[in-house]
DNA sequence: ATCCTCCCCTAC
DNA sequence: TAAGGTAGGGGAGGAT
């Protein structure tokens, strides 16, 4: 019993052939597609999806795509004038190309028009990553993979970034990387698979010795130098590889990152000679509607069990789409025409169910019409995530929004509760016990039920998700199906990386947590740092009607009248932004406020209803960021202040603040880990499938070496010491940089003030709607409302995050 | 009975 | 595979 719904728009032609298009996209594969669907790690699964043999495949796949796509009304724009869309959805492609046999690397970008009319547009863009070099080194390496692999590197260039953990950066110094372009993503893979071991190889090299290199004191260099490239093997100069970034984005996010696109905007698109551009109509703000799908399904279950896939059969399916009969009407209001259907499984309902009307509250209406199916195969095909995706259309399961951004407690994620609490009304109810048998003896109510499942899912996506998803998409460089189901976490990530690439800083890669960290002596579990902690002053019931005891701490009050001054000069020239002399009955106001300050002074002692109020210091964790300059790169040490320029007597830059740690360690000591370790390394362990042989430990994976490990360390300090773990808060002091590119503050900054100015026009549309001349402006007026409501929503999501991100493991 | 560990959930 | 954080209450269940 889910709860789905999703803007169709390639379902302007009716519920058939939207389901039938479904299939045939999904059993066409997905091999050439799995690149696109977000995390980082994508890249890896397309590796497996991409041997040679699957390139026919591929464009295979590529062309069965465009063709669904042109019969859901996605023809490709190339050429003709420009036409005005609403980007609603982004994938990556491959392009045939007669002069690249195996495919360039596009986007199709999917986009509404006006008129409800729809159309599709591709991009080519080489994907790319870069790689640093023992200085001088560059020009060497170049030459190498110029030559080894001149069919493979489509072009290669030497830039300069600003590298945040480079020495002495502060000086303007830019990192050399040399870019490596590729005409498709199989391509980026195949040479990153050349290059990732090298990397890591030459990464065992110490931190010192990096830092010295980056100085340009590479010891090294002149010898280097000296020997010409002839005498030297592809592994030395392979040595010289020393690091490989911005290798893991996923190819369609690098795309809007570099170009500037977002899903949820208006474009100008232009094809000349076949090269599309997007150009960004800052100017439009209104959305249009697209037509929404949303259902609901009924299964059968076992009595007192979950319902179980594998076994239980649908009985019922209910669904609400836009417009009459399904006809598209994309730019009609909230309340516009909807029709609501209900396909029954006639092998389990035991009659045929009727036409009626299902609606909850006058504002959410539901004319329901019934299909009575004899055995409808509804061959869905899911995802590597178990979720329905298709190209054009997206697909949102609200369940995700209610669980990442409703602000719910778990206790009330189900569809009931919060149709209850977001849209105000109580859908009906059946003891899931119940369901089932209700199909065989009360149909007629069961199908009620389901109806009403459906609408409440309609009109929650209306409502809250559709805005608050699209906003997101305003911003980020995702498509709205990941935009949904990612972490807050991942969103913030993706916009520090947009904030990067705009300020040329070189994208950090993500961090890996050590497979072994000692604390004296100690194998570490897990470390972090003391937060602050909450205090409840008094506990109880508090109401204003009800007096309570007071005792007032006299010279308090006293030293409130003595500040009293000062605190009316902050009121009237900080929070009010005026002048002193602005102010008329100075003596006045300020006789009333001593006078009440002297008689809490003077009478202490005191019965009195009490005045509740709430206080909130607004977006704190932002702010405490923004006053101190704290950003991961921003944390350094003596050793680093040491190399600095800027290190002179006087310094004021290094901002030193006090922080707790606090490290959970398992009991067994240096001596007893060390036998532990010895003891493992004359063992033999399983591989990973039951036919293959045994293993030494030192030839194991090493998080899985990390595994035994703790395991082991864990049983034995069990045993010895009787408890697992020991705790201890170490005060440590923590150097933040004043000077550092202030890339990921001003991330933050803007981020805070765009949410301010998103909550100033959400507060000036509701002025308007209070004073809408007629239905029309009104209209108008509710929907910017809602509009500007989840973007600022949107911003405090993403906000808070910022926070967080930098505890997250894996956080670049 | 008491402590430890793990898990779930909420507050911020 | 994908993954904001810590504090802290309370319950279940195992070991002592």
């Amino acid at each position: 019993m889910t709860y789905d719904t999703g803007p169709s728009p390639g379902a302007g032609r009716g519920k058939r052939p939207y389901r039938a298009a479904y299939q045939q996209a999904r059993s066409s594969g997905r091999s050439g597609y799995g690149y696109g669907g977000g995390g980082g790690d994508d890249l890896l699964r397309a590796k497996a999806d991409n041997e040679p043999t699957h390139l026919d495949q591929q464009l295979e796949n590529t062309r069965a795509m465009d063709a669904i796509d042109e019969r859901m009304g996605f023809h490709r724009f190339q050429e003709g004038p420009p036409r005005l869309g609403w980007l609603i959805n982004m994938h990556p492609t491959l392009v045939h190309d007669k002069d690249t046999p195996s495919g360039r690397a596009g986007v199709d970008y999917y986009f509404l028009e006006e008129d409800g009319n729809t159309f599709k547009a591709t991009i080519v863009y080489s994907p790319y990553f870069l790689i640093a070099c023992k200085p001088g080194t560059e020009s060497e390496v170049e030459d190498y993979l110029k030559k080894q692999y001149e069919g493979t590197i489509e072009h290669i260039e030497q830039v300069h970034k600003e590298d945040l953990k480079m020495a002495n950066h502060l000086l303007g110094l830019k990192r050399a990387f040399i870019k490596l372009s590729f005409r498709s993503v199989r391509e980026l893979l195949t040479i990153r698979k050349i290059i990732m071991p090298a990397v890591k190889h030459n990464a065992s090299k110490t931190d010192t010795e990096l830092d010295a290199m980056m100085m340009g004191a590479d010891p090294l260099s002149d010898q280097l130098r000296d020997t010409t490239l002839s005498k030297r093997t592809a592994t030395e100069i392979l040595d010289n590889i020393v690091d490989i970034r911005e290798y893991d984005i996923p190819y369609y996010i690098r795309v809007a990152i570099d170009n500037d696109i977002r899903v949820g905007l208006w474009y100008d698109v232009r094809a000349t000679n076949g090269t599309i551009t997007l150009t960004h109509r800052a100017d439009l703000v209104k959305r249009p509607e697209p037509v929404v799908l949303a259902f609901d399904i009924e299964t059968t279950k076992l009595p007192l069990k979950f319902p179980d896939a594998a076994i239980d059969s649908i009985m019922m399916i209910s669904y609400m789409v836009d417009g009459q009969d399904g006809r598209a009407i994309r730019m009609a209001p909230l309340t516009a025409m909807h029709q609501g259907y209900l396909i029954t499984n006639r092998d389990i309902v035991s009659q045929d169910i009727d036409d009626f009307e299902y609606t909850p509250k006058p504002e959410f209406d539901g004319p329901f019409h019934i299909f009575n199916e004899a055995d409808e195969a509804i061959g869905f095909f899911k995802d590597e995530q178990d979720e329905y995706k298709s190209h054009y259309a997206i697909h949102m399961d609200c369940f995700r929004w209610v669980k990442r951004d409703s602000y719910l407690p778990v206790g009330s994620h189900g569809l009931k509760a919060v149709a209850k609490a977001k849209l105000g009304y109580n859908p009906d109810e059946i003891d899931p016990e119940d369901m089932t048998r209700f199909a065989a003896e009360r149909p007629q109510t069961l199908a009620q039920y389901s109806v009403s499942d459906a609408v409440a899912t309609y009109y929650l996506y209306m409502k809250y998700v559709h805005p608050f998803i699209f906003s997101l998409c305003n911003i980020i460089p995702s498509n709205g199906d990941e935009v949904l189901r990612k972490g807050s976490g991942t969103l913030c990530e993706l916009l520090l990386m947009v904030e990067a690439y705009r300020a040329n800083v070189i994208i950090p890669n993500k961090y890996q947590e050590p497979h072994e960290k000692l604390f004296d002596g100690h194998l570490l579990e897990s470390e972090t740092y003391v937060g602050g902690h909450v205090e409840a002053l008094e506990a109880g019931v508090f109401r204003s009607d009800i007096p309570i005891q007071f005792k007032i701490v006299p010279s308090a009050a006293q030293q409130l009248i003595d500040q009293v001054d000062a605190a009316i000069r902050f009121t009237v020239e900080v929070e009010n932004k005026r002048q002193m002399s602005d102010v008329l009955n100075y003596d006045e106001i300020r006789a009333d406020i001593v006078g009440r300050l002297a008689d809490l002074r003077d009478r202490p002692e005191r019965q009195e209803e009490p005045r509740i109020y709430h206080l909130d210091v607004a977006a704190m964790y932002p702010n405490i960021i923004l006053t101190n300059r704290l950003q991961p790169d921003a944390i350094v040490d003596e050793r680093i202040c040491a190399t600095c320029d800027f290190n002179l007597p006087g310094k004021q830059c290094d901002r030193r603040m006090n922080w707790l740690w606090r490290g959970q360690y398992f009991q067994a000591d240096r001596n007893e880990y060390r036998m532990i370790k010895n003891q493992l390394l004359t063992e033999q362990f399983p591989g990973r499938r039951p036919t293959d042989p045994m293993q030494p430990f030192h030839q194991l994976p090493p998080a899985e070496q990390t595994t035994i490990i703790r395991k082991r360390i864990g049983d034995y300090s069990r045993r010895v010491y009787t408890r697992l773990h020991a705790t201890k808060v170490v005060e440590r002091e923590a150097i933040i940089c004043q000077r550092e590119n202030p890339f990921y503050i001003n991330t933050v900054r803007s981020f805070r003030d765009r949410r301010y100015e998103y909550k100033g026009l959400h507060k000036t549309w509701k002025k308007r709607l209070d004073t809408a001349a007629n239905a029309a402006e009104q209209d108008e007026a509710r929907k910017m409302v809602i509009v500007y409501d989840s973007l600022q929503l949107a911003h405090k999501c993403i906000l808070t995050s910022f926070y967080g991100y930098v505890m997250r493991k894996a956080a670049r």
